[in-house]
DNA sequence: AATGCCCCTATTGTATACAATTTGTGACCG
DNA sequence: CGGTCACAAATTGTATACAATAGGGGCATT
């Protein structure tokens, strides 16, 4: 795409996901187009991407806002997610080449690094992760699927909650791409499928248990101090 | 939305649904806006929302045409509106109010009737039959997976092509219905599902007949002078 | 003090002019 | 005769000015 409306939309998402805008704020085109440095139209180009990529909504009165995701809805895009995820898995597992199956090993070896000491890196290991999962929707040779995830994926309140997640959360995630990959090897699509479907509802799990900690923190402070 | 973006989609999306732009045709804003009555700007708010439901592209050159959707393709996209109508099925079994299944009724009694006749109207069958699939969908209560079905549906490459539906495959469709409707009368999770697959399924295959038969006429009128 | 209405301001929506980019064409050279 | 380079025309991308519209605050009325 164009430079200035790609401009546009890596600022505003860079914005977003960032925290640096918090749920319910509402901004305005100007605004957004001071942080971008281009003009409104390409703005409005970025913030139509952002819209169906859930990122933004618009208010009935068609002001931009930045939504508020309930944990219900974000059960509900993580169900989603495991549904066509676990369907790219099981089409990667027939599709994917050795030379892929390496590359996905290294991002997993990079993966397994970041959690390795007592603090782990978690932007690097989203980093790490996203490109992994990435790689697997990629090797599905589906491109109206790999659309559908990239609005699915990447959602600000996974990336903001990500930081509440314990060690073993990790470590578990890095384990659990293990066994996808020993199922890729094994070129077994009922395996891959079956371990991407646990892996993603674990995830959903731990991302409710990290977002119940950070609206309560002192039910947090109370189960350490008790451990 | 904005009356000249709407009007802009509509008298688009129009002009590609019935036909009048072929697969592989390109496009110019300019034209579109010709075609539309308003000026650019509008244009290409609508060819961005059009392209996000796949009934637009761009070519790598960044100009627009119209897709070609291989058989591939839409087999994809039948795949992914299988396994996601098939989950709208399954919670809308157990969310439907009493109203919205008297209203499912009275919609499927409709398509029945265009069915009644040696020649079914098509174009009443796919209005009846749209608006069936939209009831689903919405009684599923989740409104990512009806924004990602949205894209799916409605296909250019599948309203086309349902001209060459036989009568025995609508009248299966709107028995499938029936049966759906029955699953729901019994609150029957794994029932609904279940339906929902199969006539999916089934739905690809007579549009996999009639693409067969568009493509390669002389094969259909030889079976047909051996029946 | 509460409530409804109206106007004013802020914000989004649209058109148009201009800039940048792509693509086709044709001349020129190997 | 084929290929490639450059130029011109067509097309998309961007900025800006103007129009339409929504929302909020103040004022009047009860």
């Amino acid at each position: 795409m164009s430079t200035a409306s790609d401009a546009a939309y890596e600022a505003i998402r860079a914005f977003l996901i960032t925290g640096a805008a918090q749920p319910g704020d509402r901004l305005t085109e100007e605004q957004l187009s001071d942080i971008s440095g281009v003009s409104r139209t390409p703005v409005r180009e970025a913030v139509q991407r952002l819209e169906r990529e859930l990122l933004l909504m618009r208010t009935p009165g068609g002001r931009i806002a930045v939504p508020d995701w309930s944990t219900d809805e974000v059960d509900e895009m993580f169900t989603l997610r495991q549904m066509l995820e676990s369907h790219a898995a099981e089409r990667a597992a027939t599709r994917l080449t050795k030379e892929q199956i390496a590359e996905l090993e290294a991002v997993n070896g990079e993966l397994h690094k970041t959690v390795a000491h007592a603090v782990p890196d978690i932007a690097l290991f989203l980093d790490a992760n996203r490109r992994f999962h990435e790689a697997v929707t990629e090797a599905a040779h589906s491109p109206r699927l790999a659309q559908i995830l990239a609005m699915l994926v990447e959602q600000p309140v996974v990336l903001r909650t990500a930081r509440g997640y314990s060690l073993d959360d990790l470590k578990q995630s890095a384990r659990d791409h293990d066994e996808l990959i020993a199922a890729f090897h094994a070129r077994d699509s009922a395996w891959a499928r079956a371990v991407m479907s646990s892996h993603l509802r674990r995830a959903f799990h731990a991302f409710a248990a990290a977002m119940k900690d950070a609206k309560d923190p002192a039910a947090r402070d109370a189960a350490r101090d008790a451990a």
